[in-house]
DNA sequence: CGTACGGGATTAATCGATTAACAGGAGCAG
DNA sequence: CTGCTCCTGTTAATCGATTAATCCCGTACG
């Protein structure tokens, strides 16, 4: 095999005698040429150790490069620690596959960072050679989000924030699951309530989150959840600053068993903890086995995503359809890229809002309130 | 904002009458440019809705992309099932992201679906605008590896196949390990003894796995652990086909049940089953609880990877660090990448071998062999 | 006063393909 | 024999940037 410098179409054409435009024919479009040119380009080709066209030039030429973004807020090893996120990148890479698109993961990094990268610069959508966008999860004014809609690129949105302009969306009634929730606890009895939320904001922060922070919150997720529990709470009477909310800016189950630590400090008397996220909760079972307090006859607990560990934990929490969450948002891209191919003005079309649902799912981890606690 | 047609560097360029290199320097070297005609040259940029400087162009131009690809046997939602390829690919996340480097994840398909690829033809890594791949556990002679290696990028494989000529690699003694694990159970006293492994073919097929299919496994892991445990079973007398060997095409939990079954209905007396994954392991515990065994009162499990949920469920396995394959699969590609760079002939270099340490980790899961049992 | 220097901008070559439009010739119907 | 269509292949315009090499010109220095 005589490689040697760099090959390209053109090097294989003018080898042949032939014009770069058979060669490229040969290689992306059969029926265009006949078979024995084909086979001969082929064949010189792979002697020569040219793969086939360079993919940059290619896409550059072709105008798209059948890759998706996906763009995350934190690092990607923080993605990770949350199988909710796990399964719904699971269930975007399905929907993506089966459109035969790639999927290009795009960490911008956790925010507290201050800069939005640690390398470069500008926002991470920026400089993507992608056709579309993904966008999971993200703050308010995420300017990854931003730079993506203003390179006019298809922009899908996942969760929050809950009302761009100019993207699809897709997500749940957060606050009416978050709600229904809060009315099962009170039901089972419970006033003197926890509740474990993530992140706020997008500062460092771990501490208690007071009533205006759950207002002002970046994250609309969050502040959505939060706003129905309260909702459910007041039903009964609880007043919106009984509730005792805890914040960690990371979500992971280390995070739940400090906030269960913090709560307990706090007011040692709450007999129920409500986290807003299943991972959450998950700590906070360990947490509270370590304690040697039993679930759920001296605590209840409840998290909030129903991830696939949940269900061996016994957790009682909020179902949603994390693997076709992922899957919708792939199909609602997918749409977009189709209905832009054919050149036509992207501009009018609306929005497109994906409602999933969420139903509570009570398991063994909540029940009712302690007689002896009962107030 | 009046943006309408497309825009590129050289419309910015014309419309403030300076030259496109300047405009290219005004994004890319802000030291090239004076102050004043650079902060001309952005606003008017997004004035007319002008993003920066085209990525599929760049990417040409530059020759390079700054993407590392991933590639992965199945299709993504697979490799998700199991918590080591999550893990896995945290890793190289991280170490990507900490090299500036985005990741592409490249998804070849289940194997048998005949083509390597549902949709487009050819390997997946020979379209992908990347400037290296790390390829993930493929059979033996994988053509998107193949592929891959042909067009001339640095590659690091990890874990299979072993002893690529032209990539590196990083993976972990399993032969050795699995042997280890093998005289843990033995010297427990178990002497009949099934195993679970995940496919050892790239033709989907479920049930008993004979000596000579161990042997011409495909998988080169799986191959290894196969012999390895042969090897320890062998010590203490046990003949090759003396070990009930059960295989799954798919590294699930449902399969570790499935596995189970098929082995306690050809062998009921077994003592100890011994999978090849932590996966198919979690799914033996499931299904042993189901069947009313106590583990390891009953039954000895193994597992195999140490996957996060196990120390949970007690599992004996053999821990590998899952987290470093990943930093260090990255670690090697962007040592390549900084070697290519600066033109030098990257031929010479040996391919590099990155060998994790494995170590039996024991917990619950595995006890000696029950009194009545002992034959 | 002549000139070497250096900041700031430009010139122009290139990166590697894709594809619409077109040309030449074979085969076939009218 | 003319006119068409079908098949192959070619011409040539473009996609959108990057960057080495230069050029211009005001200044500080000998």
């Amino acid at each position: 095999m005589g490689r040697g410098e760099r090959q390209s179409l053109a090097t294989v054409a003018r080898a042949l005698n032939v014009s770069t435009a058979s060669v490229s024919n040969a290689f992306n479009r059969p029926d265009r040429v006949s078979d024995e040119l084909r086979s001969r380009v082929l064949e010189h080709a792979r002697s020569v150790g040219y793969a086939g066209p360079d993919p940059a030039a290619r896409q550059l030429r072709r105008g798209r490069s059948d890759v998706v973004g996906l763009v995350f807020t934190d690092d990607l090893a923080f993605a990770f620690e949350d199988q909710a996120s796990v399964v719904f990148l699971a269930g975007v890479a399905e929907a993506c596959g089966a459109g035969g698109r790639n999927l290009l993961m795009l960490a911008a990094g956790t925010p507290s960072a201050g800069s939005t990268r640690g390398t470069s610069g500008g926002p991470i959508t920026a400089a993507a050679a992608v056709d579309g966008v993904i966008v999971y999860s993200v703050p308010d004014a995420d300017p990854h989000l931003a730079a993506a809609v203003e390179r006019g690129l298809p922009v899908v949105v996942v969760d929050q924030p809950r009302d761009h302009p100019h993207a699809d969306w897709v997500g749940l009634d957060d606050r009416a699951a978050a709600r229904d929730l809060a009315r099962h606890v009170v039901e089972l009895g419970h006033r003197r309530i926890g509740v474990i939320c993530t992140r706020l904001g997008t500062t460092r922060y771990n501490g208690p989150a007071s009533p205006e922070r759950r207002l002002s919150a970046t994250y609309a997720v969050q502040r959505e959840r939060l706003a129905g529990l309260v909702e459910g709470f007041a039903e009964v009477g609880i007043g919106e600053d009984g509730v005792e909310v805890e914040e960690r800016f990371l979500a992971s189950r280390a995070s739940g068993g400090e906030g269960l630590d913090a709560i307990l400090s706090r007011r040692p008397d709450v007999t129920a903890v409500c986290c807003l996220a299943d991972v959450l909760a998950l700590g906070v079972l360990d947490a509270a086995g370590r304690r040697g307090l039993r679930v759920p006859q001296d605590l209840t607990v409840t998290g909030f995503d129903d991830i696939p560990e949940s269900a061996g934990a016994g957790l009682t929490t909020v179902h949603q359809p994390l693997g076709l969450k992922g899957r919708e948002a792939g199909r609602l891209l997918l749409e977009r890229l189709a209905e832009a191919a054919p050149g036509r003005a992207v501009s009018g079309r609306h929005p497109r809002r994906v409602l999933l649902p969420a139903i509570i799912q009570v398991r063994r981890s909540s029940g009712p309130v302690p007689e002896r606690s009962t107030s």
